[in-house]
DNA sequence: CATGAATCGATACAGAGTATCAAAATAACT
DNA sequence: AGTTATTTTGATACTCTGTATCGATTCATG
């Protein structure tokens, strides 16, 4: 699937969801690419001076209804939004400079779900973020 | 360990580290004994009106970075804070209330240790919560 | 009890996001 | 195409969570 496509697959999820393909959401999702590692709603509406900052956290909120748009917190707390590339993923967080990546981990699913029967309640959902120095930040510390 | 011992404790992990015990610090470390569920920032500054706005939120991140205090989003993002009891530990927070909890699963740190190699960096820590309905909201559901 | 460092409270401010609401864009229907 | 109903937008004011500032207070130490 190239960029494009995927952009263009992402307004007919939100059509397909009833909601309207307009400029500024269009907008907002093609700003996405080319954020390969996580990016910040305030660099969305940097980018964007003809769409406005509500609009941008409307659509981003959109966004992560229909899935295709994770928000997580670095360590000390700072939201950033990351695009999502496969169905369900975790995601690595630099702790240097806040990259984010995406990985997968079938195990930890099975395990999760096996867990059910010690937790007091039922599983609904999960969260797995794993803390990392990313390995570009590791080669300028060593460099 | 009883409540009383453990609160002593907590203040004694602050001396121990160079930081005064003072009595406001005492005051919301007290507070936190009987929030076996989690609580947020605001409950805390509103049950003690001597003890002011910013030293409350000073105190929570002084305690989170001696590891008693954890801090933690609901799935809305809201903010909330939890009381640590065991040494290493996740979180359930009940999507319904709120309400937090703790659970271990070494078997989820092994296969986390053993990812290593699929993640492009050291990985220096993680995090995971498990969204829940928690009992108490499954039986006023089906009450 | 004097002195200097740590801490405090009040308050102003900052960052992230939301509510409001009139105006504009879009879809649907003649 | 023209009208109407609905959704969305942008500007702005506001909320919520937390932090910076700073003079006053408390505390450890000599």
């Amino acid at each position: 699937m190239t960029t494009a496509e995927a952009r263009f697959d992402i307004m007919d999820i939100l059509e397909d969801r009833g909601y309207r393909a307009t400029r500024p959401r269009y907008a907002v999702v093609q700003a996405l690419y080319g954020k390969s590692e996580g990016f910040t709603a305030e660099e969305i509406i940097d980018e964007l001076p003809g769409v406005g900052r509500a609009t941008v956290f409307r659509t981003l909120k959109l966004l992560m209804e229909v899935g295709v748009v994770c928000k997580l917190n670095l360590l000390d707390g700072a939201p950033r939004y990351s695009l999502s590339r496969v169905e369900h993923h975790h995601h690595t967080v630099c702790v240097n400079c806040g990259n984010v990546g995406e990985f997968r981990a079938a195990t930890i699913e099975r395990i999760l779900r096996g867990l059910n029967g010690d937790i007091p309640g039922d599983v609904v959902g999960h969260r797995i973020e794993l803390y990392i120095t990313c390995n570009r930040c590791l080669a300028k510390r060593s460099g």
